[in-house]
RNA sequence: GCGCCGAUAGUGUAGUGGUUAUCACUAGGCGUUGCCAACGCCUAAACCCGGGUUCGAGUCCCGGUCGGCGCACCA
């Protein structure tokens, strides 16, 4: 019994959309390829992420190496932290995380032990499964990056990015900079990401290397309504919030005005990402009613996120699949690269007006200090910059040494001073695309059957914003100068960036069928009357009705049903 | 990584240890046909990889790879 999946996979692999990768030598789990069809497809899918966030927002793509230096993610915590500590136990072969044993056990800092304490510990404990006393079980780290090395003699590592965001945050005081200064702005990429994925399954669903599209946004900590949020504001979709699922109710419809003042969702950027994801995961041809917006429970949320939400698809063959990830990271990030990396990762912010502040400065006399206490000095300077003085002057502590400063050596003086402002460490908003797992559910949701004459007829009904190829020509036959108008057509549709293909091989039916299987929406057939009164017809994949238009109008009409400004309908007088 | 199941033309499949590996669809060529998988003729195309048992292996055994399911994993 084949389901929707088997299907859908088999027409992929058959027809050119999705092949398992390198085939001749044995496929490897976790990798595919996409074939010419599927590359196009997944083009189209990623050039409307773009009409969004490019586009619309106002957010510039980048594009940064998909090797990083063993830096980057030593300080976003990758390095440490993507990994999981592991054990197998000798008498049934079982494979633990080890400190969700060790938890289970009660040892104290279970999360923080070492290897060896963890071996040491869990020696004296029974297997979770078979209940054997482990003895001695090996502690290992299975870190989910690829690691490599750069330039020859292996003395660098690098590592395969595990996720494109990094990038936007190493980048940060340059694009700051691009952006002249001022929050909120955005940067994007789309691109490559890796991870060693223990056991891979589920086609392209768990990849090992997958496209990911990501937006960072940079926002002042104290400004999360978004400019724009009137756009999203009336915008209802189906909220799946951490309470409801406690209460193991259901997803509920509310506007994204609504959840923000009902603190559903923290705030109004994460609303406006999770009304935008909406509008263009259906943009791209999923099914509303296969879509949920899914809030993470406290325990499942990253420790530096403060709010998050996966778009969910539902998949006939794996259920909801989380396929965007939307996450208020708040300020995680940027202070993590400020510290390793001793790079300054804020915005300075101006007041609207500069601020009176009332302070007290102490001014040490410098010529009498420095003769006195020589190489001293320096040191001693900065600590009376924050002594706190007395009319019998201050005690002050350089390297250990207690010194005291007599009063006549410095003055205090309390001051107004203008404030013009503050510097920032900007909080990130971020909506993060599986494309993969997007191009999947588009697939799938489009696979459909029906009946046409008696015969089941295979179609995808793709939306003409992602069907790889957008037209198909035929010439009745293929002769009597029908190929040649046919492909005066073609070429005039190429003309216009229409991915136009020409086809006149076997019977029309055929060929209609062709296109069908590969979700091609609409098909232009040549015939005899077009060469008496230049007209031809064009056929809709899904109604598979026809109609009669200009080969002049062609190329317009063509342009406005794959722009969807324009209805096969209104062709039909 | 463990357990169970599977792998045969492009796709889906048949195949008692013994001829030249079955059938359908698909694809290519020729003819025919004049708007929805028509028809005729012709052609191309496969036993996952490596060992073993045997006179002989697509078939039996072992190991691997890939895929599916269950477990574990999925910051």
């Amino acid at each position: 019994m084949s389901d929707v999946f088997e299907k859908v996979m088999e027409l992929a692999k058959r027809r050119g959309f999705i092949w398992p990768t390198s085939e001749c030598y044995g496929a490897v789990a976790g990798f595919i390829d996409y074939g010419p069809l599927g590359a196009m497809m997944k083009r189209r899918v990623e050039n409307i992420w773009r009409d969004f966030y490019v586009i619309q927002e106002g957010y510039y793509e980048i594009e940064c190496p998909t090797i990083g230096q063993e830096a980057i993610f030593v300080a976003s915590g990758h390095v440490a932290g993507f990994a999981d500590k592991m054990f197998q136990c000798p008498h049934c072969s079982e494979y633990f995380r080890a400190d969700h044993v060790a938890e289970e056990y009660c040892f104290v800092n279970a999360g923080t032990m070492s290897a060896d304490e963890l071996e040491a510990r869990l020696a004296h404990e029974k297997c979770p499964s078979c209940g054997e006393v482990l003895g001695k079980v090996e502690v290992f780290n299975f870190n989910l990056m690829f690691k490599t090395t750069i330039g020859p003699g292996s003395q660098r590592t690098g590592y395969l990015r595990p996720e494109t965001a990094q990038g936007m945050f190493t980048d940060f005081p340059r694009l700051l900079r691009f952006y002249r200064d001022k929050l909120p702005f955005g940067a994007v990429q789309i691109g490559k990401s890796y991870r060693n994925e223990i056991s891979p399954r589920q086609g392209m669903i768990r990849l090992r290397e997958f496209t990911q599209a990501e937006a960072e946004i940079f926002v002042h900590p104290n400004e999360k309504n978004h400019p724009k949020f009137s756009r999203y504001a009336g915008y209802t979709m189906p909220l799946y919030t951490s309470d409801a699922q406690e209460k193991k109710g259901e997803a509920v419809a509310v506007s994204m005005k609504d959840a923000v003042q009902k603190g559903l969702i923290a705030n109004e950027y994460v609303a406006y990402y999770l009304a935008l994801t909406h509008q263009m995961l259906v943009a791209i041809g999923i099914r509303p009613d296969r879509l949920r917006f899914r809030q993470h429970m406290c325990n499942e949320r990253a420790h530096y996120a403060s709010d998050c939400w996966d778009a969910e698809v539902f998949s006939e063959r794996f259920g909801w699949v989380e396929t965007v990830g939307i996450a208020d990271r708040t300020d995680y990030d940027l202070k993590a690269h400020a510290e390793h990396s001793g790079t300054d990762m804020s915005v300075f912010i101006q007041y609207g007006e500069p601020k009176k502040v009332q302070r007290r400065r102490i001014v040490p006399n410098m010529s009498v200090l420095g003769k006195q206490y020589r190489q001293k000095a320096k040191a001693i300077f900065a600590a009376l910059e924050k002594a706190e003085p007395t009319p019998n002057g201050t005690d002050v502590t350089v390297d250990g040494e207690t010194i005291h400063i007599p009063a006549d050596l410095f003055e205090v003086r309390d001051e107004v001073v203008e404030v013009r402002g503050e510097d920032v460490v900007p909080h990130v908003i971020e909506p993060s695309y599986g494309i993969d797992r997007m191009c999947y559910a588009v697939l799938e949701q489009a696979y459909d059957e029906d009946t046409a004459d008696g015969e089941t007829r295979v179609v995808l009904r793709l939306s003409p914003a992602v069907a790889p190829v957008q037209v198909a020509i035929f010439p009745l036959m293929a002769r009597d100068g029908l190929d040649t108008i046919a492909e005066e057509i073609t070429h005039s549709l190429h003309a216009r960036g229409i991915l136009a293909e020409y086809d006149d091989s076997g019977a029309i039916g055929r060929r209609y069928r062709r296109q069908d299987e590969i979700g091609t929406p609409f098909a232009i057939t040549v015939d005899y009357d077009s060469k008496e009164d230049r007209t031809v017809t064009i056929r809709d994949r899904d109604s598979m009705k026809q109609a009669r238009i200009s080969i002049a109008d062609v190329p317009e009409i063509v342009c406005a049903l794959v722009a969807g400004s324009r209805t096969f309908a209104s062709l039909c007088k």
